[in-house]
DNA sequence: CAGGCACCTTGATTCAGGTCAAGCCGCGGC
DNA sequence: GCCGCGGCTTGACCTGAATCAAGGTGCCTG
């Protein structure tokens, strides 16, 4: 049976960022990463700490975020299972991570050394390729972001939100369920979570959607579209 | 003397994408770039496009932005001499233009073939990881302005906007001119022309600023950095 | 020189969404 | 059972910034 380790290291060879490795290369890089669990609550890392590692999540949700100077939270991107993150920080001349990380639900990761990685991607373009993929398809999605949070107002963010949910083939009704707390939600949509349960509440009075607890009820996707204002 | 031609493909020569370039892979990719003279008020090209190409903008200004169901604007980036623009978009699958593109000045540009530069990175990891450092530096400030738009205000934008455009060696005292129509400087902010008149009004009042047209002046840095708020 | 236009400013008004405060509910521990 | 606590909702209130509407001011053109 194989050990945790072994498993994870399976999970590790699959992933987009290693998939386009040479079997010496997948070789080289094993010995340079580590499994290593952690806490809900837990600070992986903070903002401005030198980075030489980046992470694959494989168990637990882990949140990026950044803090106002007055306190507020705002959660630039939630981690889950079988995500990668950090990566993009590699590059830089001196790195440093440009955001907080903190479990949110306990769980494990692996932590490869930078070096190592960069080390690959020099005599492997394919490699390279996925990597640039990989951070133009995240720049495109900060710039969706800063759209909807200055072009859009907050009931849009929600709306857009619970659509991203449901799965791309579905058609007429969907039934998601909302992947964390509230609270957290909120966050990430910028908003303070007396804003998003009284959005939640308007889109209820409409008709638009069902909720009970974390499960939500789209009784017809289209007319949710069209509500987006 | 050298055509307007030659002199920009010099600079070209110069640009970070290029500078890691071989004399042999340079003689190859020249062919492939073409200028491009355009007029204030021209689009580019629009967001939704097939991306065959990227671009250096050798003169004059553009503005790189979207648009709401609403018909607001908001302006992501402001593109100025020297710099390059949409060089990310040629990793994706299927590439196309995630903004519209329009000049705002009239000038000149220089647009390269994607497919040809691809070609060169293909052969050289010293050029792919120049071109994986501005992308990571492109994202960092992505993140900074996600965080400028919600956890801080619309004066704390206007500030940091100016601090932005002072010398890194400035101290004590420095002088900055405004590099374009306010509105369009207000655009950047996510903020509108009011709003902007307002805060700079404001920051005027309290002695933190002098505004003659175009000119600011402020005559005491840390008293600015102090009163971001 | 008059008129028109582009850009900016200023004031009055409105509104989305944040803040503060109270209350509800489900859950685990004693 | 009762208590305390964390997460969510609800209501009252406040405020920052957008919107709407009127002027300035400088510049170009006929």
């Amino acid at each position: 049976m194989p050990t945790s380790r072994e498993l994870t290291i399976q999970q590790l060879r699959q992933h987009d960022l290693f998939a386009a490795l040479t079997e010496s290369q997948w070789a080289d890089i094993v010995p340079h990463t580590h499994l290593r669990a952690f806490a809900a609550g837990q600070r992986l890392f903070s903002h401005g700490d030198p980075a030489h590692e980046f992470f694959l999540l494989r168990e637990g949700v882990v949140k990026l975020y950044r803090v106002s100077a007055g306190g507020q939270e705002k959660v630039m991107r939630l981690i889950r299972s079988g995500m990668t993150y950090a990566e993009s920080v590699m590059f830089m001349d001196e790195p440093r991570y440009p955001v907080h990380a903190e479990g949110v639900d306990a769980g494990v990761l692996v932590a490869i050394e930078s070096a190592a990685y960069l080390g690959i991607l020099r005599e492997s373009f394919d490699v390279c390729r996925c990597v640039m993929a990989r951070m133009t398809a995240r720049l495109h999605a900060n710039w969706d972001e800063i759209e909807a949070l200055t072009l859009q107002n907050s009931r849009y963010r929600v709306v857009s939100y619970l659509l991203g949910l449901v799965p791309a083939d579905a058609a007429g009704e969907a039934r998601v369920t909302l992947p964390s707390r509230k609270a957290l939600i909120a966050a990430q949509l910028a908003a303070t979570p007396e804003t998003l349960s009284r959005i939640l509440h308007a889109l209820c009075d409409e008709g638009l959607i069902e909720i009970h607890d974390y499960e939500v009820r789209i009784p017809d996707l289209a007319a949710l579209r069209r509500g987006l204002r």
